[in-house]
RNA sequence: AGAGCAGGAGGAGUGGUCGCCCGCCGGGAUAUGCAGUCCCAGACGGGAGGAAAGUCCGAGCUCAGCAGGGCAAGGCGGUCGCCAGCAGCGACUGGGGGAAACCCCAAGGAAAGUGCCACAGAAAGGGAAACCGUCCCGGCUUUGUCGGGACAAGGGUGAAAAGGUGAGGUAAGAGCUCACCAGUUGGGGUGGCGACAUCUCAAGCUUGGUAAACCCCGCCUUGAGCAAGGUCGAAUAGGUUCCGCCUUGAGAGGGGCCCCUUCGAAUCCCUUGGAAGCCUCAGGCCGAGAGGGAGGCGGAACGGGUUGAGACCGCAUGAGUCCGGCGGCAACGCCGGGUCUUAGAUGAAUGACCACAUUACACAGAACUCGGCUUACAACCUGCUCUGACA
RNA sequence: CGGGGCGUAGCGCAGUCCGGCUAGCGCACCUGCUUUGGGAGCAGGGAGUCGGAGGUUCAAAUCCUCUCGCCCCGA
């Protein structure tokens, strides 16, 4: 079955649902929280300042961080609400690095699940 | 060949696979149907810039305000022209820099007034001022020194010291006088639309700088901004308070529930009270008025709401651009032609990977629109300068 | 979209309005004295392209224009 596509997160409070509800974990390049949603689809938002750099910047990390949780995504059947909160340092990952953070984070937070909702 | 400076131009191409935003077509749901709304994994088309940037100016557009004039505050400042307009552009004038090509200039007024000009210097703007000096007179202890006076030449100080050179003149000097030169003001001639240039006459002989100090003169400026503003809609959220006015009726029909038809169609109740009038012995008829509550309409004030109830419009063709002709030094204007014109989000769209050309690499991302200015920048093109090599 | 502020020694600030004075103050730093040693104290000293560029002026941290960076406020 393939998943529906994904969709902005929007608004204050979705946001602190995920901060407060969620799991997170920080890696070099950003900070990523998760939480797992019953909507039937999967929801992104993601938060770059304008300290981290120009226009130009910005929106290079944020299309390389939408497109690794795109390909992500797809590979697990739950549903999430996710934030990632670009830092300063974002602007030097690739998308193989975002990838491969955001991959093991995601699988580890989804097994852990399984166990609490079997157990 | 390299480097620097200035200007021009600035397209990260083609083909795949996956993905995003918008439009349109198609399919599905709701409904008799249409419209509308919702869903779609389908097809097609389109999808950042010369600076989109900084937000420094100017406009359009919208709302609010406004009789006219003045003050205040701010801006602009050679002339002529261009432009919708500008602090923009073009040509010219004047000034400055340079050997030159060429480049630069916020370029009205200091003889309206006020302020300021540190330090140094005798004196810094009062036709002022005597430090070293020059000259004259007088005293004394006579190669000198002291006192009184004249002098703005020379020295010295300073960013700047009150025109320059020469002659006359004098005790010594001085625009004190004269000639020439420079400059100022005024008059006249010639050229130019004009800024101005040039020639000439006269005057007093000379009047420092600073207005990106206050200021004066001339011209310009209403304010806020697309979160402007408009339309439609929902409600445990059609709010609260105050003021004014209104609240008379049994009932019937139609439809998509609030309108139509109709004299009347959202719409009254409780308590008190018992005016006037009428009948009357009592009393009654009638139901004004007052208070409270509820409701309707209008007005004012205050809330709630950004912590997601909003949607749509504004919102994409415009003072556009290209080609040709004509006018103009040019900026630009006029005429004709062009199957040249295609982002439009609203938690906010252009991305990822692969292949191919020796390789993909500057500055950089639309948010109401347009005209400028400024700033950033790789390779490329043009010009100039410098260095090196060869002939 | 609109408005305001800041940038001066390693750090925190003054001076800027109204131009000129050796660009100053505190902490820190260095040297010496003092002490058995340290601290404190005393004496002396070093350190500044005044964010950058250009302009006005005899003269600019200060005035003007452009520009860079940081921070704050309102709708």
């Amino acid at each position: 079955m393939r998943k529906k596509p994904l969709r902005s997160l929007s608004g204050r409070r979705d946001f602190e649902l995920v901060f407060e509800e969620g799991i997170s974990s920080a890696s070099q390049h950003f900070v990523i929280y998760a939480r797992l949603n019953d909507l039937g689809f999967d929801r992104l938002g993601l938060s770059v300042s304008k300290k981290i750099g120009a226009a130009v910047i910005r929106n290079r990390i944020r299309r390389l961080l939408k497109e690794a949780v795109r390909k992500i995504v797809g590979e697990l059947s739950l549903n999430y609400d996710l934030v990632i909160v670009a830092k300063r340092s974002s602007k030097e990952g690739t998308l193989d690095d975002f990838v491969r953070v955001i991959r093991r984070f995601l699988f580890k937070f989804t097994r852990e699940n399984a166990v609490i909702s079997q157990g």
